[in-house]
DNA sequence: CAACTTAACGTCATTATGACGCAAAGTAAA
DNA sequence: TTTACTTTGCGTCATAATGACGTTAAGTTG
């Protein structure tokens, strides 16, 4: 049995799109590069494919070592093949998306080395390489799966209140939604449940706590709304 | 600049995964393997990736040349990356799939040389190295799939009745759908147009040609149906 | 022309959705 | 202590979508 090890591979890239939200904003987090080629420009997380890593681990060498993140949702994306994406030479790139709440850790805007920083998803520098490429195709992922599978709340807190969420979805939707409906489905449909408690603190009305029911069955959970 | 040749890079396979509808049911494409590892099993059709190739060109490569299929709907699947899953070493697969109408090609049951075979998806032998694997996660993609993009046409010819659409879909969902409902909605919604012709040489009354409404504006196409 | 089968069309109750109105709770200003 | 203001929470109504199922029409076979 003949191995592969001396034919000429294309080296493989994990390429991490990191997404927060913070400030009523969806965030990319970019690092900004030092080497040549895109010295000086901002680009994904990412690392190449150690010979008996998988995908995962080597997507947690990046986030763990580099960011200090875990526990977080993770999911693969895409994997990129233009044979010109890297003018080093052939590199696939097979990219994984992540779902963090920033508030989890030291990486809030301001308390970060100066290498590495949030960017709104509206506000995006020009990326090196593919990676704006990469992050609209992650962008797209994660508008299509908040609609059948109930991913957004890995972006907040345990306990929000309903407009957070709203929030949140307009955000990534890209649209604005009815309040009272949208509070009407996630009530009905038992998506998330009341804690009990209000959040105090605030100028008006303390609005109710909720929490994301974990009971619900998978197949339940599906938003029918129309992408502008 | 450096390159990125001399380190040690996993081997990039391409695998296919390539679905039509037959006899009314959903068939995969296999082909027996016979080298080792794996000799006289069943695998996907697939090759490595040739160093200045894109996965595309890669699919079309092994469609056109082993199995003379051009023209047909090609997608990637997802990319798998267990270290074990080649016996011969480190291999990464980025899987695709395609669907086809086997009626326009010469590979009806039958017509193949017999180291290629249609196998109905639920009587799958146990193909070689992870290809169980990738088969179901195509299956689970094509079920989500047909749900909100028309993609399920491509298994059909250009005219079709609507029973034949209706069986299609059940085959593929895994469960039986009310008739009456299936047709209003599909006509209603105006994802279907009539031809004007109607289907003869049948032994009962003879059903209306439809076809795809290729107008439609893509997200106006969405079944509610729930999954087994 | 009777029997049989599939296609085509229709009905009705229930549920989901879109578009709103309005009262309650809380803070801040008068 | 009112009053103004803002956000939350609850409710209504019309319309659209869905599930369940009955009836008639078109065609073949005996």
């Amino acid at each position: 049995m003949k191995t592969f090890d001396q034919y000429q591979n294309p080296a493989l890239a994990v390429d991490l799109v990191v997404l927060g939200y913070q400030l009523g904003q969806l965030q990319v987090l970019l690092l900004n590069r030092k080497e040549a080629p895109f010295a000086n420009r901002w680009t994904l997380p990412g690392a190449f494919l150690q010979f008996t890593e998988t995908f995962q681990q080597t997507c947690h060498r990046i986030l763990d070592s580099k960011l200090g993140m875990r526990n977080l949702y993770l999911e693969q994306l895409y994997s990129f093949d233009q044979p010109d994406r890297d003018p080093r030479g052939r590199v696939i790139a097979v990219a994984y998306y992540a779902l963090i709440n920033p508030a989890n850790y030291k990486t809030a805007a301001g308390t970060m080395a100066n290498d590495v920083k949030w960017f709104p998803v509206h506000e995006l520098p020009d990326p090196a390489f593919d990676h704006q490429n990469i992050i609209q195709t992650a962008l797209k992922r994660l508008q299509a799966k908040i609609l059948y599978q109930p991913t957004g709340f890995e972006l907040l807190d345990q306990d929000f209140t309903i407009a957070d969420i709203q929030e949140l979805y307009e955000c990534i939707l890209g649209r604005e939604l009815d309040r009272r409906n949208f509070r009407r489905k996630f009530l009905d449909a038992r998506y998330i449940l009341p804690t009990g408690a209000k959040r105090g603190n605030l100028k008006n009305r303390h609005p109710e706590l909720y929490r994301f029911n974990k009971d619900l069955p998978l197949q339940k959970f599906h938003l029918n709304i129309e992408l502008p």
